[in-house]
DNA sequence: ATATAAATGTTGTATATACAACTTAGTGCT
DNA sequence: AGCACTAAGTTGTATATACAACATTTATAT
């Protein structure tokens, strides 16, 4: 054996972002929102008006994530979006407001987090990205 | 703003882990088994005869995926189990083999990873479950 | 020994993700 | 204009995951 299968690079991977997501979701429990969901948020919140394509390429989503949290954040009046084939999607008032209380929410989490990763952590976690990309 | 939007390590963290699945699945094409379901029957390869709870607390897995994945894993033969309520659960010989045909597979694609993450990727991603824990 | 509590397994529901198939719109070529 | 090609959105299917509800088994307390 060359690796220790317990060396999995795809399974820590895969623990690591579950519990970044459980430190994250424990704030979102009041809202009917995923973590997903208030990513998709915070990147209306940057780009405004954009294609809805334009959100998979900043995150890396597949298109058909986009579309079915798109619907989503729709049927709750957190977005609006055109009406056509390739609509383009912006936040509502609702989502806009939604944004600004989910902002110290996740300042928290994101104090949480970097207490626990420590400086470096933000680091490692830069490094092993640049190396993905 | 405290932090940039783009730095949510749990979006971060969801998308290195889509990348390194990525590499993994496109290894298993021709087996009609999951990443995860790989990992499970690495696990069992190492392990032997467990409780089916074992699996889940060596991966950190919840109960529920556990389950299923026995399930699934079960209906190919890939392993067997007692029929207890809480079962005990092996590789059965089907799996054993199975086992010994992804390793080759698995290890190619860690050598990818690792050839992309370079000698400190490990090391980093050792630092970030370290200070997860 | 029996009743209660704790742990574990299963199932239901909802979202996340990948991938394939299909739809629609736009582009370019003739 | 008409046709082929491409890009993007949608939908279907399957697994991954979380969480809740429920079932079963084991442990504990009296």
């Amino acid at each position: 054996m060359k690796y220790d299968l317990q060396l999995c690079i795809g399974s820590r991977l895969r623990r690591l972002s579950r519990i970044a997501d459980g430190h994250f979701r424990s704030k979102l429990s009041e809202f009917n929102i995923t973590e997903n969901q208030m990513t998709i948020l915070f990147v209306l919140s940057k780009m405004g008006k954009v294609e809805q394509g334009k959100i998979g390429q900043s995150l890396i989503l597949e298109r058909s994530t986009v579309s079915r949290n798109i619907k989503l954040l729709e049927k709750q009046n957190y977005i609006k979006r055109t009406s056509d084939y390739r609509p383009e999607i912006e936040l509502s008032k609702e989502g806009t407001e939604l944004v600004q209380t989910l902002i110290p929410l996740w300042e928290e989490t994101m104090d949480e987090l970097i207490s626990k990763l420590g400086e470096d952590g933000l680091t490692h976690l830069t490094a092993l990205e640049n190396s993905f990309n």
